[in-house]
DNA sequence: AAAAATTGGTCAGTTTAGTTGACTTCTATT
DNA sequence: AATAGAAGTCAACTAAACTGACCAATTTTT
């Protein structure tokens, strides 16, 4: 009896996850190897909100589509390790402003160079053109979508 | 002062990211409108496995790249609500065969055709052909990974 | 100008979905 | 027959989200 191992599915579902999980799994790999040891998946999209002059809570909890106590751990974490400091805002009393440290901006450097690197190397398994052209055509669904169900919220994760 | 709204970015994983929630925000939305309103998003990968003649525990857990026990948990949880049973394995005195009831392949047939009439509806968006393109492109990509990086286990999350 | 409602954020406790460790039963190897 | 390995479960723990309650500052209403 031949040994037929179980493979993944095809349908788009199956393999956007993979194509992410599979991004996301070298990149930490190597953040790691260049120290940032303690950073997990989800802060990735939080920082992004936080380029380049910083953001509130409120503005991240939009982003993220998760709630602003999740938002506020997730905070504490990454100032007690140094990447991110919160600062009274200028002009809300209430509010306060979250802006990158030297160190916050070292790990945006590093994702960047990493992802820059992994994206040339699939340019080369499919070819630039192609990827470019799945790149626009990700952008054009997702921004359909969103306009089309505003209602629902466009998170990063599940 | 102009509201620029803050914008997500267009790197491959934050496109893969929402693309995947997309989908499984409508899927799991329509699926609850079927009565399927105790599905969650992981348990996708693992009807996946079951198809067509059910799998063994073991089997799942090489698939979704998770602890045995929380393998075992997820059985539990979707075994109590009818979706599989677990039954004495033909051949092999420890181990079970988890296998699909009515309810379970009534719910496969409900996500298939789900993921069919979304999958038309972004056919629709960046044109049939773009479609077709971007899935083969990616599991090109996906193999391709797959057989350079043995070692790493490649899950459907992260 | 005072009162009321809203907003940004935190504190505390809970839930979900995974983890590891220890164990039982059955199978495979000597 | 003895022992090592594999499939699966039980129990306890952890990570990361959640909800509810609350405080302080701002904005709106009267």
């Amino acid at each position: 009896m031949p040994k037929t191992p179980r493979r993944h599915q095809d349908d788009l579902a199956t393999l956007f996850s993979l194509a992410f999980s599979t991004l996301n799994q070298e990149l930490h790999q190597r953040l790691v190897e260049l120290g940032f040891d303690d950073i997990r998946p989800m802060h990735g999209f939080l920082f992004q909100g936080l380029i380049p002059d910083g953001a509130t809570a409120k503005t991240l909890v939009e982003l993220l589509g998760i709630s602003k106590q999740a938002v506020s751990q997730m905070l504490d974490y990454l100032e007690e390790r140094g990447y991110v400091i919160r600062r009274p805002h200028p002009s809300d009393g209430r509010g306060k402003l979250v802006v990158l440290t030297e160190r916050g901006w070292a790990l945006i450097k590093a994702k960047e160079s990493i992802y820059m690197n992994i994206e040339n190397r699939w340019g080369g398994i499919i070819g630039p053109n192609h990827l470019n052209t799945m790149r626009s055509d990700l952008k054009q669904i997702i921004q359909f979508v969103g306009e089309e169900d505003l209602p629902q919220k466009l998170r990063p994760v599940w």
